[in-house]
DNA sequence: CGCCCACCGTGACTATGTCACAGACAGGAT
DNA sequence: ATCCTGTCTGTGACATAGTCACGGTGGGCG
């Protein structure tokens, strides 16, 4: 796979001294469920994921988690960036969820790109854009909204083309930054209320339109 | 005030060009309690402070209200960043603290500078990489502390040299994203237990090391 | 001096988080 | 088929936090 360049989108604005300067780079495979980084680390190299995916998250003190962000193809994971910048350590843990393809920039070839190419300087700063805006985003929920409302939001964000969840509930509990069991207990009055319908391992959801009304009251 | 650029440490290392670019430019003052931005709003300047200081907070719909972070002389607003990268639009609600002299710096320049100016750019990602950093490590508190741990930190952070702090009570429970009428409880509890005295419109730490054990559980 | 407004205290109630278990199911092993 | 084991889910009891609706209080200012 050396034109893995043609994958993410960024590169057709990359003038060709900037693409053959990427395209020199070789892709690392990596299983799924390996940490990346965890808390205190500070990354080395700038990381572009091409296929697979990565999710970022959280830990506190008592073993809950809270999933930040995921990082999709064509997308980099900022927290590497911070490393690369010379800033602040890795502060979340960082694991792939499916086997990953990724490109490594090492921070001289980082410097270069971000100095003389536009394309890449504008990738760079939407990604910090981007992710600046979930954080807070999700900052924002976690502080004002209830459990309810989150959950209803994480539900219809992940439900496949028939409505179907296919989570487990701790699963759900880590994206919406509660506690199973609190989950559990708002998934049965979504049920009782005829919202959705729970089974082992997924949810289904039946009635869409009275989940949207309780995810938009944010 | 024709040589602000004296007073804003990046600028030591611009060329001679850049700071001339910059030196061409008027600050602007504002009063104090002025709104900046709000939500919705896209900023069309990038930002530098000079003197003074803007605190920029999320607002819920319960009207309970949550500080992102403050800037302060030399540092920038980032979210004006995103609107001059044209991308989101403003999250927060940026309001002055106090009157504020500021540089605002046009689209245009501002991608000169990020271009040419290697100091410029590294400048505005090391603002980028703090505030992401700031508002992941609010996220954590939010999540995953207590009340009156997230209390001490507020407490110890805002205190003077002789431990008095100078805040009524709604806005520490802004800071730490809490309601007044908790904070005043936990408040009661820390004075109880002998860790500070608490009188109308200020606070004394009696036991700093005490509350810095509280703060530190984090 | 009296009034108003920002601050603070309190009780009652709801929502969430935590802990400690118990039950239930799937899939592999025997 | 039966058992076994690890994962997933349900529940009760309790602690902590957030919300609502007040009442009190003190200081500044007309």
């Amino acid at each position: 796979m050396t034109d893995w360049t043609a994958s993410v989108s960024f590169i057709h604005g990359l003038d060709p001294k900037a693409r053959a300067l990427l395209d020199a780079l070789k892709p690392v495979r990596v299983p799924a469920k390996t940490v990346l980084f965890r808390p205190g680390d500070t990354a080395a190299q700038f990381l572009i994921v091409l296929k697979g995916r990565v999710s970022v998250h959280l830990t506190g003190r008592t073993g809950r988690e809270l999933l930040l962000y995921t990082v999709a193809p064509g997308e980099t994971c900022v927290q590497t960036t911070l490393g690369v910048l010379g800033g602040a350590p890795y502060t979340g843990e960082a694991i792939t969820d499916t086997d990953l393809v990724a490109v490594m920039i090492p921070p001289a070839q980082f410097s270069t790109l971000v100095r003389e190419s536009d394309a890449f300087r504008a990738f760079v700063f939407k990604a910090f854009a981007d992710r600046l805006a979930d954080v807070t985003f999700l900052l924002e929920c976690v502080a004002f909204l209830k459990v309810e409302e989150r959950l209803a939001m994480a539900l219809l964000s992940r439900a496949d083309a028939r409505g179907v969840v296919s989570t487990t509930h701790q699963e759900l509990a880590t994206v919406i930054g509660s506690a199973r069991e609190v989950v559990s207990r708002r998934l049965d009055t979504l049920a009782v209320r005829g919202l959705i319908a729970v089974d082992r391992g997924h949810i289904s959801i039946i009635d869409r339109a009275g989940l949207a009304r309780l995810a938009d009251a944010a």
